[in-house]
DNA sequence: CTGAAAGCGCTAACAC
DNA sequence: GTGTTAGCGCTTTCAG
C-alpha cells in the first residue's frame, strides 16, 4: 500500500503538500500530485486520518431487529443520507436482548461520530450509558425517560393510535380490543396509553379482558390474540406489524373470519398488507423518511457545539383503510336481516 | 479520555505493560492496572490500535436492498456470527445501482479486514474491484464469472427449481410459466437454467411466451405476470420472493384465481406467505445460516495464508407445499365433470 | 516479566 | 503557497 509519503516523493512535494491537495486546497503542483496518486493507486489509510483527527467519518445504528421491515426501512433511510454526508454506517442488531445493546452501545461509541438508536426500553441503562458517551446520539421511534435532553425522531402514536379506533368506532364496534407491545418501551407504552384515551374521548368503556400487552413478536401477537378470542371482541388494533402478522395467524388457525367475525386494523404497513385476503387496515407512516430525518439530525449535530436544545421530530401517521375492517357481525346480522 | 499512558502513570508501569495486559498476558503489576483501567474508565483507543496493528475488527457488508427479507435475514446470520469474533459490521446497501455498489467496496476495503459481497451482477466491475483488493471476500448467493478463485456461499438453485417444476408437473400442469430475475445475476441466471433443464429433463416443451425475464423487484413481477397471463399458463413459478408479491398483486388485479385458474410457486419463503390466502407455496432455505457461514468463511479467511483453494459451498433447498399449487384447471374441470 | 523507544500514516501548526 | 515537524495512542520489538 502506498502512503502519502510515497506520494510526495513521486510528486516531488512535501507530505503536507499532498495532504493539502486531498482536503481540496489550491495547491501549485496539484498535476503532479494528482498523477502520482493515480499512478501508485494510492488511498489514504483510514486508521491513521482518524487517529489523527479524532473523527471516524462513521455513525453507528443501533435497532433491536434488522428483519423488521419498519428497522430495515429506517436503516435504508439512514444509510443514504449518512452516503451522502460520506459517512459509513456501524450496524448493531441488539435482537430484542438489552445485554446485547449494552454492549452495542459501548463499541460503537468508540468507532463513531455519533449514533442512531431504537432503544428497547425507555429506563434501561442504555440511556444511561448513552449519556455518559459525549457523542451525539438520536434516539429513533423510542425515547428515553432519563434522556430527555437527546434529540429524537417519532412518530404520531397517538394520533394513530386515535385514528383506528376512530375508524372502528365509526364502522359501529363497540367490544375494540388491543394488542400492545412492553409498555417499557415507547410505542408500546403511548399506543397502549393512546387507546385508552380514545376510547375513553369517545366514551367507549374499555373491557380489560380485551386489552393485552404482549412483546412486538410474531408469536406474542398470535398468543394474544388467541387469548383474546375467548372474550370476543368485534374489532382488534394491534400495535405494530410482526404482532399483526401473528394476530392474523391465530385467527387463521382459530377459523374466525376477517373481517366477518372481526376486524383488524394494525401499526405499520406492509409490502404485502393489500395481498392478504382481506387486504389488511393498517395505520401507515413514513419509515425510510423517519430513518433519513434521524441521519439529518444526527449529522447537524455531529461537528456542531455540544449543549444545544434537543430537537424533537414527531412525524404524521395516517390510516390506510382496506378490507379487513367493516361493521360489527351483529349489525352485519341486522342489516342483512 | 484517559489514554493507555494514563493508565500506566496511575498504575505506576509503563505503557508496555498496560498494553500486555490489555493483550490477556500474564503481569505482575495486573490488579493495579484493572483499578487504574476501572477508575479511568479507560478504553482503548481504536484508531490508534488500528493504525497500530493494520486491522480493524469490522468487516463489510454489501447487499443490494435492505429491506429485502432475504438480505435482511442474511444480515442478521453475520452480525451474529461476526459478533462472536469481536467484529463489527460496515454495512452498506448498494439500491441495486452498479456505481454504488463499486463506490461501496471502494471505501468499505479500507476500513474493514474482509467484506461479504452479494453482488448485483456476475461479470460487473464490482468483481474485478474485488479482486484487486487484497481483502479476504467471500461472495454470498451470487458468484463473479471472472473471480472462480473466491470463497462463496451459494444455495442449490438448480434443485430448488427443479423441485417447482417437478411439484407442478406431478399435480398435471403443462403450461408452466416461469418468471426470472436478470440473467448477469447468479440466481437469475441458474433459476433461469434450471427451470429449462427441468422442464428438458420431463420432456416438456418450454412456451417461449410463458418465459420472462424481469428484474428481482415487486414490480417487475407484476408486469411481467400481468404480460405473462395473456398467454394462459396453468401454473408460474417466480424466482424470487419481492417479484412473487407483485405477481400476486397483478393476479389479484386480473381477477385470476389462485390455484383454481393458476398455481403458483414462489422462490424464498415470507413470514407472511402462510397467510396468504391461498397460503403461498415456496422454495425456502437457510437463510440467517447462509450469513452465518459466508462470516464464518470469512473469520477463517482473515489472519490465516492467502492462497489457499476457494471454498464453495452450496446450501440446500426444500419445498414447502401450502394451497397456492393445484392441479390445473382442465383437470380439474375433468375430475368435476 | 519489564521498560524504553520506535514508528504505524496522517494532519495541522508553525515558520517561511 | 510550501516544507518541516510534532504527535495523535497504541503495540511490539529489543535489551535487560
Amino acid at each position: 500500500m502506498a502512503t502519502i509519503q510515497d506520494v510526495a516523493t513521486a510528486a516531488g512535494v512535501s507530505t503536507a503538500s499532498v495532504s493539502r491537495y486531498l482536503a481540496g486546497q489550491t495547491v501549485r503542483a496539484a498535476t503532479d500530485i494528482a498523477r502520482a496518486v493515480d499512478e501508485l493507486g494510492y488511498q489514504p489509510n483510514v486508521s491513521a486520518r482518524n487517529l489523527r483527527t479524532g473523527r471516524h467519518a462513521a455513525i453507528g445504528v443501533i435497532v433491536p431487529d434488522v428483519t423488521n421491515p419498519f428497522f430495515a426501512a429506517l436503516i435504508k433511510g439512514i444509510e443514504q443520507e449518512a452516503r451522502t454526508a460520506g459517512l459509513q454506517i456501524l450496524l448493531g442488531n441488539s435482537d430484542e436482548d438489552l445485554e446485547q445493546e449494552n454492549a452495542l452501545i459501548g463499541e460503537l461509541s468508540q468507532r463513531t461520530d455519533g449514533i442512531i438508536i431504537a432503544p428497547l426500553v425507555e429506563d434501561g441503562r442504555s440511556a444511561e450509558d448513552v449519556a455518559r458517551l459525549r457523542l451525539p446520539v438520536v434516539f429513533v421511534d423510542r425515547e428515553s425517560r432519563e434522556r430527555r435532553d437527546v434529540d429524537r425522531v417519532m412518530v404520531d402514536n397517538l394520533e394513530g393510535t386515535r385514528l383506528a379506533v376512530a375508524h372502528l368506532a365509526a364502522l359501529g364496534h363497540e367490544r375494540i380490543a388491543f394488542i400492545g407491545g412492553p409498555l417499557s418501551s415507547t410505542p408500546g407504552r403511548e399506543r397502549h396509553a393512546g387507546f385508552r384515551a380514545s376510547m375513553a374521548a369517545r366514551g367507549m368503556p374499555v373491557d380489560e379482558a380485551l386489552v393485552v400487552v404482549a412483546d412486538f413478536r410474531e408469536s406474542g401477537g398470535h398468543d394474544a390474540m388467541r387469548a383474546l378470542w375467548r372474550s370476543r371482541p368485534t374489532a382488534v388494533f394491534v400495535a405494530n406489524n410482526l404482532m399483526t402478522i401473528g394476530a392474523l395467524r391465530a385467527l387463521d388457525e382459530l377459523q374466525v373470519r376477517v373481517p366477518a367475525d372481526i376486524s383488524v386494523v394494525g401499526f405499520d404497513d406492509l409490502s404485502f398488507a393489500p395481498l392478504l385476503r382481506p387486504p389488511l387496515t393498517v395505520v401507515r407512516r413514513p419509515e425510510v423518511e423517519q430513518g433519513a430525518t434521524a441521519a439529518r439530525l444526527l449529522l447537524d449535530r455531529i461537528g456542531a457545539e455540544p449543549g444545544a436544545d434537543p430537537v424533537i421530530l414527531t412525524l404524521p401517521v395516517e390510516l390506510v383503510v382496506r378490507g379487513s375492517t367493516a361493521g360489527p357481525p351483529r349489525e352485519r346480522a341486522a342489516h342483512h336481516g
